[in-house]
DNA sequence: TAATAAATTGACCAGTGTGGTCGAATGTTG
DNA sequence: CAACATTCGACCACACTGGTCAATTTATTA
């Protein structure tokens, strides 16, 4: 395991980018580590040079994939902020740099979330209880209810702005799929999202 | 293929499920035979029997779950109903009806759609087209645009009320996957999902 | 009932791909 | 030079691939 966290960054990010994928489209079991070293460049013996076999890579990309997800994405969301709409906002633009930075890693941790073709061990599990429970403080914990119209139900209002704020990501993600990450100017689309904010700021919070 | 077409319903729709399965968590690449007759309890010489090979099979499941969808969905759907909110209602609805009685049918075609992982002949090809056109049309003809309110951009509401629809539509669906379907009361969650459109319709049309 | 036809099976085929190993070649360091 | 780390891909036994077909069971007809 050191001897790949010792890599070349940009060769490592190769490895991981190709493994990453491969799983994520075929899942444990139908993966190919054949694949994996064709797309990766590198020779078939240098997988298992570095990890001992396939589900030890798997799992390193669990663990991988969860510290990214953690350390780009949760962490960096500010809890203290208790009006939703500003939080989701602040959300949104974390998530979406991290997906742009490494789309693979999440869509990885996608699959990996609702299909969970391998169980884990236990020191990875809880890893993964404690992320599944950061995400949903993340929505849920320390919201301010008394900034929505009072005749509206509040959970209704919170699902609604939920769904509109995925359904712009996803939107913007297949919109942005394959274009190159350097040099592309997000503003426009930011502004659009504001304005959609800004919508469901005059349709769901007291004015 | 009238072999397979004169073939006892039952056991019709039981290799029916058993590939539309496996091609919709494989791809054509990657789905087996062999996991498919294994699945559907019959022999391997039978598949071959009714379809001339794999290609034939998974061209036949194409055409078969675009009927489907077309026949089950989105012909059903009253285009003539100027309302968003109550096209969506019944689109909504008709698409439960559908996907909860074929489920295989739609993860199929949902994967087929984003995958296209063969060109297929051009007769169906064309049909393939139309079928878009039909769900586009299905989401944007026809609509009374003065129902909003004038303060609120009109595509920007119209998204919105989408995401909102299908946010709940995904919602149910996974609480009820795996649910039988047998007796299984709806009624609950169609007023609630009701209750959503109340607030859709006051939030964003003039009341 | 006997004869014919249709339906059904799974062992079998050659070929491809599997996860994983290992000896040899190359690079690096002292 | 020697000692060691890195890299490769041919190679392994074996599982699985899409597809075939002789043999058998079942249904239909005469």
């Amino acid at each position: 395991m050191e001897k790949f966290e010792n890599l070349d960054p940009k060769k490592q990010q190769k490895i991981l980018d190709s493994a990453l994928m491969e799983f994520a489209e075929n899942g444990f079991g139908q993966a190919s580590t054949n694949r994996i070293v064709k797309n990766a460049g590198i020779g078939k013996g240098m997988l298992f040079y570095y990890f001992k076999n396939k589900k030890d890579l798997y799992e390193y990309l669990v663990d991988y994939s969860m510290n990214f997800i953690i350390n780009e994405y949760l962490s960096l969301v500010d809890i203290n902020e208790s009006d939703f709409i500003k939080r989701m906002r602040d959300a949104a633009q974390i998530k979406m740099k991290a997906q742009l930075e490494n789309e693979h890693t999440f869509n990885f941790m996608g699959t990996f979330m609702l299909t969970k073709d391998l169980d884990l061990p236990p020191h990875l599990q809880k890893r993964y209880e404690h992320l599944q429970q950061q995400g949903y403080a993340l929505l849920y914990e320390g919201i301010d209810k008394t900034l929505f119209r009072k005749d509206v139900d509040v959970d209704k209002a919170f699902n609604l702005i939920r769904w509109g704020v995925d359904g712009y990501q996803q939107n913007l993600l297949q919109k942005l799929q394959g274009k190159k990450m350097t040099e592309l100017d997000l503003k426009p689309y930011w502004d659009e999202f504001y304005e959609y904010l800004d919508i469901l700021k005059k349709s769901f919070y007291t004015n």
